[in-house]
DNA sequence: TTAGATGCAAATGCTTTGCTATCGG
DNA sequence: CCGATAGCAAAGCATTTGCATCTAA
């Protein structure tokens, strides 16, 4: 089980403020992966004081620190998850998005396999 | 080799404009994988009269009849390719970019493995 | 105490869209 | 001819930023 979000924001030495602790719960709440606006929206029931830019720096800040990892999933929102997670779904999104996986089918020989599933 | 793009947008039944036989024109001779605005630069050189909105039309328009593919580099910036070509380089940008190497490599045993050279 | 964080609103950057004129088949 | 397409500018969305005000350490 990794260390939580807040104790590693601790350990990379940034300031703990209401609103990451906030913004980190969420995270840690969360086991899909939400966009920023719906981070926010569920950052607001723990605290309506947040503000929607604070998220977006949040993030930001712990995708910085490496606490985070940012994941494009082609719909022009930014989501993010907790570096210390498994990549496993996400490799395969890839793969699919890029249409990889004929090309792993058909390359095998030479370049590698993955088994995707 | 794959045939070409104007070629591909006939079969498809696409009205051939000179706007759209130039974007394909650049997207031909494009071996970098340029973003919009770059292919609207590529464009403009070739027919001073094409605006930036056709661009993003036409590229819009080729993917949807699966001529191009969409592509996301994390930098909020789209770029096509030829649906036709190999995937190769993009996958390993994946793999770098989500993380997934060392996941190969811990895992290969269970999962799989992928030669990314 | 004070460097750094927040909220708000304005600004940004990429992409889409409404409208009218023009063009391809 | 006529519906589809282009250009232009305005609108849309996600994200960032300037600034004055707070707050953690």
């Amino acid at each position: 089980m990794a260390k939580d979000i807040i104790q590693r924001c601790a350990q990379n030495g940034l300031r703990m403020t209401d609103q990451r602790r906030t913004v980190a719960q969420v995270l840690e709440e969360s086991q899909d992966n939400p966009d920023v606006e719906e981070l926010y929206a569920r950052a607001l029931k723990l605290d309506p004081r947040i503000s929607i830019a604070t998220v977006y720096r949040s993030v930001k800040l712990f995708e910085e620190s490496g606490i985070l990892e940012k994941l494009e999933f082609g719909d022009g929102r930014a989501r993010y998850e907790d570096a210390e997670r498994d990549h496993h779904d996400h490799l395969i999104d890839a793969c699919i998005q890029l249409g990889c996986i004929e090309w792993f089918v058909s390359k095998t020989a030479t370049k590698g396999s993955v088994l995707c599933t």
